[in-house]
DNA sequence: GTCGCTTGGTGACAAAGTCACTGAAGCGCC
DNA sequence: GGCGCTTCAGTGACTTTGTCACCAAGCGAC
């Protein structure tokens, strides 16, 4: 139960389609779901469980990833405030277990709606179902596209998008990340993404310190991410 | 419109949930569905499309799979009687673009359904809503799946795992396919599936014929495929 | 038979992953 | 400052996988 006014506010401005929801549909949420509080670090799903709870995220993020037996991972996708583990959503509908890891990337604050709400409101909202079916197809697309990213393309490429793509967000040259960690976000093992990372430095295209990546020649990176 | 009451059957056979259904909602599933035949290779879905309608199998299989520039291609899932193909469905409920081929692998009949009615059905029916997020959980597990093997998975085991599961369904030590549709179903090059089937080969594992491939020692192939 | 298509084989190379090991930077502690 | 510990990065040797170019064997049509 969430009683606290204002707590209540920052649930509805976090999932604005709750917003468009009736009255009575926004009073029968508040009233089963609870507020939890989960540190960094947190397993929150295990490759092989059954989902017993759906995370609606507040604040924070959560990082969904595929562990292999030698220890490497790949990142699926991170689950960001007003997003859930749609993944989780469809277990639950299902019956099925949870095909991954989920873990807390950062502290997170989140509401839980138990499994027999979430069918519920299958049933009683058209909102939760376009929301939560909106979930599943961005889910979809963007596992797809890591299965696209690790079969067919070159690893140089996907590090330098991704590598792009985190200067863009930040407005920033300067990446603080560790090889280690690069690796992890694109599947790889650690000496790969040194020996690539190497192989742009002598080009000139970047230059890498310890724990940092200074990307140098944003165009020519740009370029080199399209060359056949 | 499905008047015919032969057909009608045919399509409560094929998929039983609609047995549990009531009586108004598959009159209503009879008068705003179509009946198609599909040939052979007939594409049903380009990567990037706008899916417009819902399939409901009845006879054949597609298959669905992605396509990288480098012309090399992986099997994702197949479509059997009685499925959907339920990424078209969160696509449609979604309006997102589809992210992958899908085509049929042999000739299709089938029953679709026009995104309205998708829409309509998930308010309406209980039932219709379990049997689709059942099939969106089953897909999820089986593209994750794909992903770790191919992430995580050494290819000669996989190639076993392959076909050792057909030799299981076909009851048959023989399996009928070429070097070039094994490759397209683990995501790799016809050169290297017959690198592997030939190193197998020599260890006394199989036999190759042209288009044929014979299991000699099936409880080795395991203990292989199950090694570090 | 010959022609042409499909299927499979091969060698050389490139890209990526693995393993074992080294070295270097940062940090706390005295 | 110096010491020790931990984390992070670099390296070389090797394996696996993918790519390219080209050739050879099987098979059907005529």
């Amino acid at each position: 139960m969430i009683g606290d006014p204002w707590q209540r506010q920052r649930l509805l401005d976090t999932f604005p389609f709750l917003h468009e929801t009736p009255e009575a549909f926004r009073a029968e949420l508040f009233a089963r779901v609870t507020l939890v509080r989960l540190p960094v670090g947190q397993l929150i799903c295990h490759d092989g469980d059954q989902c017993t709870q759906l995370p609606l995220v507040l604040t924070g993020t959560g990082r969904v990833y595929k562990l292999g037996e030698n220890g490497r991972e790949i990142t699926l996708y991170r689950v960001h405030p007003g997003e859930s583990c749609v993944v989780t959503t469809s277990c639950i509908l299902s019956g099925r277990a949870f095909p991954a890891f989920a873990v807390c990337e950062s502290a997170v604050e989140a509401v839980v709606v138990r499994p027999a709400e979430v069918r519920r409101w299958m049933a009683t909202s058209e909102r939760w179902r376009e929301y939560v079916f909106g979930l599943i197809a961005g889910r979809l697309q963007e596992v797809f596209g890591v299965l696209d990213a690790v079969l067919f393309q070159r690893l140089d490429q996907r590090l330098i998008v991704y590598l792009l793509g985190l200067s863009e967000t930040g407005s920033e040259r300067e990446i603080h990340m560790t090889h280690q960690a690069l690796a992890v976000e694109l599947g790889s093992s650690r000496e790969v993404i040194s020996r690539v990372l190497k192989g742009l430095e002598s080009q000139g295209l970047l230059r890498t310190t310890r724990g940092v990546i200074e990307l140098l020649d944003i165009p020519a990176l740009e370029l080199r991410a399209r060359e056949v």
